[in-house]
DNA sequence: GCGACAG
DNA sequence: ATCTTGTCGC
């Protein structure tokens, strides 16, 4: 339930998604601050199968304080577009959509499973949909698309700017003692320092935020119940 | 020209 | 992303 039928329209070539991307990256609102406190807040992640020729959306919305589910969505379909690094949100956008629409509950933040402006043209997955639901969106990354950074210290909230052309486009951070950190950045109607801790209120006990984790698993189990 | 390259 | 064995640790 973000605000109806997206009909989504995805490119018809690389030179048209960065078009796209052109056109809505100053759309984007990179400063925030966004919700502190939050009552709801999703995860979003996409599943694919071994052929590459299928894949499952899958969005769920926690409680902000419990980190309970409270509702969750997923569409099953086909990857919209090739999987070109930079243009990654082409191919799971659609999907993600179509889940979003099938919420009850428009959540107060998505994190999403990739980047938000830590992308070589500053709009990562995250940036796009922020800006195409209108939510405030922020992007953790498990794996660096661009930058330069330093090693965070071992423990946990210990953090390093990530930088990126003389711009510092996200932070790099430890969410778990002594455990590889991931990388955060802003999407749309956040501030960096709020996405932060945001991530951090949902890392009370493994590396990724409980939003994804349990996304992570609600699409696995999509994508195997519709091959069976 | 040669690598790197979110999921 | 997905394919994969064993292995270390709580």
């Amino acid at each position: 339930m973000t605000d109806g039928g997206h009909r989504y329209v995805a490119p018809g070539s690389v030179a048209e998604a960065l078009r796209v991307q052109e056109k809505l990256r100053p759309l984007a609102d990179l400063a925030g601050p966004g919700p502190t406190a939050p009552a709801t807040v999703a995860g979003l992640d996409v599943a694919y199968a071994e052929s590459g020729d299928r894949l499952a959306a899958a969005v769920t919305v926690l409680d902000a304080r419990t980190l309970a589910v409270v509702d969750s969505a997923v569409s099953v379909g086909r990857p919209a577009f090739g999987y070109v690094p930079g243009l990654f949100a082409f191919r799971e956008l659609p999907g993600l959509l179509d889940a979003l629409d099938r919420l009850t509950v428009r959540p107060d933040l998505l994190v999403c499973d990739g980047h938000g402006l830590a992308h070589p043209r500053r709009f990562g997955l995250a940036c796009h949909l922020g800006v195409v639901t209108g939510l405030p969106a922020i992007g953790v990354g498990k794996t660096p698309l661009v930058g330069e950074w330093d090693e965070p210290g071992p423990r946990r909230g210990a953090w390093t700017p990530l930088r990126d052309g003389g711009d510092v486009v996200g932070r790099v951070l430890r969410t778990r003692d002594g455990v590889k950190p991931v990388f955060v950045s802003v999407g749309h109607r956040m501030s960096l320092g709020n996405a932060v801790d945001r991530v951090l209120a949902l890392t009370p006990r493994y590396r990724l935020p409980e939003t994804t984790r349990a996304a992570d698993r609600l699409c696995r189990d999509a994508l195997a119940s519709a091959s069976t």
